[in-house]
DNA sequence: ACTTTTACAGAAAAATATTCTTTTTTAGGA
DNA sequence: TCCTAAAAAAGAATATTTTTCTGTAAAAGT
């Protein structure tokens, strides 16, 4: 399951656009559709190819603030790591969540509306778990780059 | 503008696969085809649908590593942020970049093969720019958490 | 009450994806 | 060098989907 050239090049512009058809791909990289369909198809199956998403605009939705949150469990067991992921894995608001190394245990991301609803997610929804001994927030000013795109 | 619950159901929809077809959304909301064509153009055009894309499997491409990099710039002035910017945003490891506040400056996320890349572009790529001042290492040890779906 | 606008339905046309068959290319072995 | 098998690509057909057009009904404004 090696990815030659023309397997970079299909993913390198479906990353840009799930939406290009394949007649667009086929046109772009010099080959007919059979070839294009063949390896798309072969792509997604071998899992290369994850999903097709389509990318909304945060604030058109009303969500004006984004944090990270570096929190700290109160222990390091495979229980209290497990229930915390889970407990992440039900809230909507943090798009992010790594268990990491270093002066705390996970790093999140959370977008959400606006302070109100931070301060909201931060004393009843974040600090009440169980398993959180500590939270620290980081406060995004702006944002300059969020991409999807890997390096091939 | 306002999103009314047609175009939410439209938009968690989307956001979930970008190749749903319009029959597929007519069916799932009870629509024709003709509402849910109009719909979906029209969040396209205001800029609440941004794009469409892939989502590709990191390790399927060889980038086994995720790390955070918190850098410090040597001033705080505009031109020192814009060439730093300017600077990321040719940076394909460089997936996320946020101006925070705290105590540094930026948040990144890298994306990248192994340690070995990482060093390399520690130190050749980011610590020889002359913005930046300090670089703290927040490395991922396990992904948790990771979605492009936006709470709606 | 009439017109205009908005939202939706249905059908036809155009574009695209999918499948099948054929041709070309490549690599390995006699 | 030739032959064969396998892989990759081309071309053509069929099926699906998107796009456009026409029409209807309900709501809003005059």
């Amino acid at each position: 399951m090696a990815l030659d050239e023309i397997d970079k090049k299909i993913l390198r512009l479906l990353q840009e656009n799930a939406h290009y058809t394949l007649k667009d791909i086929a046109n772009k990289i010099n080959l007919s559709l059979t070839p294009v369909h063949d390896r798309v198809k072969r792509l997604e199956k071998e899992g290369v190819i994850e999903k097709y998403v389509s990318i909304l605009n945060k604030k058109k939705l009303g969500n004006n603030l984004t944090v990270y949150c570096q929190v700290t469990l109160t222990k390091t067991t495979y229980d209290t790591s497990e229930g915390f992921n889970l407990s992440i894995m039900e809230m909507p608001e943090v798009v992010e969540c790594n268990y990491v190394s270093g002066n705390f245990d996970y790093m999140l991301k959370i977008i959400i509306p606006d302070m109100e609803s931070y301060h909201h997610f931060h004393q009843k929804k974040l600090s009440v778990l169980p398993e959180v001994s500590l939270i620290n927030t980081v406060f995004v000013i702006s944002e300059v780059k969020s991409t999807t795109v890997l390096p091939i």
